[in-house]
DNA sequence: ATTATTTTTTAGTATAGTCTAAAATGGTAT
DNA sequence: ATACCATTTTAGACTATACTAAAAAATAAT
């Protein structure tokens, strides 16, 4: 049995490493958790010995296929709910986060089983991320560069094609992460550059450059 | 802001004292909490410290005023989650309890109240408690011995006559326990003695002399 | 009223999760 | 190849919550 941390620690690695597929560095859990590294190494550690990643001190960590499970299963949960909150108490998609992130936490089959049903086994959560089923099958969505999306469309900010510090810093500045759900406000024919927003708050303006180099899933 | 410990000894502090009107034992909390005394004593500093319990070494714990009104606070949303489980996702009232010790836990003031909303502003839970209202008032209903219950009816043991040891032991023995939910299954004309349900799951017979000294409430 | 019993508290220990500061490692750049 | 730098890990500390065992206080019994 996971803890809440261990829930989310997982959870986090699994988007880091785009659905346990590559490896994950200590400093960007700790980014993504907003704890310190020494507090990733611990939980590194105590998550290795529980057989739900496989950790190489100084190489990071990769899920393995029991910690990729329980991560969707954690996933599974939180989308769930956020259709819940959207469609039936009608939270706006940017209020749902910190709730859902408490609710996913809730340990019972059952509530999540009839919940499921009550809401008439959702595909897609209120952001248009796929919901995990129970055995932790995902139907994964084509990604492609934030410079296709059109104005007025959403998606989520899934991986970066050009990962040299220089632009991973520039991302770091303007406040754009992996995971992000962004919106496009405006883009413009002459240069190609675009103005999107980030997480419902912040809106960003960049260049088709840095925008090709992002990549996106509606 | 109280941790979900906290709240739970507050509550069970409420449901001991008769919404906060007597002091409550150590040995109780314990027996409640299921912990063992001594960590109730350090709970106890702490929450004497927050200023939410007048704590008396060797004299048990009285809540303030604002620990009424936080403990008052967590049994609403309980009670509000309560409804929602069994109402829209047609959980047994026996099922809930567990669930919705977990779920009065989330903190978000928006999530209780839109839940509020969604249900339609109920009064009671399903097991025909009061749902305080925001500012913590409770609209109390009679309590009375439970020899006076009709076959069919259920309730609530809320507090006992005689407290001499004798008594509570064999109620301890028998498996009835303060806060307990119950259901009159048969009464015997002759002597009065009942045989009662508790918590949907145990069946219990009892003397009318037993049954006289049980306080419930429906 | 003194002893015995029960209840409560203290003292010391454990686990989970976090932190800071310092040490160790790996990768990079000369 | 070595020195530097960023990253990562270790070491030690802290808070929250629980525990056990022993001491202290209150209560009951003689």
């Amino acid at each position: 049995m996971l803890t809440f941390a261990e829930e989310n620690y997982l959870k986090a690695i699994y988007h880091l490493s785009d659905g346990g597929k590559k490896g994950v560095a200590t400093n960007d859990v700790s980014h993504a958790m907003r704890t310190k590294p020494a507090s990733v190494t611990d939980m590194m550690q105590k998550l290795g010995e529980k057989g739900v990643i496989e950790y190489r001190k100084y190489y990071g960590v990769h899920l393995t296929e029991d910690g990729r499970k329980l991560a969707l299963q954690t996933i599974r949960k939180q989308r769930i709910w956020e259709v819940f909150l959207v469609e039936k108490l009608k939270f706006s998609w940017d209020e749902v986060h910190e709730v859902a992130d408490e609710l996913e936490h809730v340990r019972s089959q059952i509530l999540v089983q009839r919940l499921d049903e009550y809401l008439g086994y959702p595909k897609f959560d209120p952001h248009g991320d796929p919901i995990p089923d129970e055995f932790g099958e995902v139907k994964s969505r084509p990604r492609f560069p934030l410079s296709e999306l059109e104005v007025g469309a959403s998606g989520q900010i899934v991986a970066v094609k050009d990962s040299s510090a220089a632009f991973l810093k520039y991302l770091d500045k303007v406040g754009a992460y992996i995971g992000a759900r962004i919106k496009v406000l405006d883009k413009v024919e002459f240069d190609g550059s675009v103005e999107i927003l980030v997480d419902g708050k912040k809106s960003i303006f960049m260049s088709k450059d840095v925008a090709m180099n992002i990549l996106v899933m509606q």
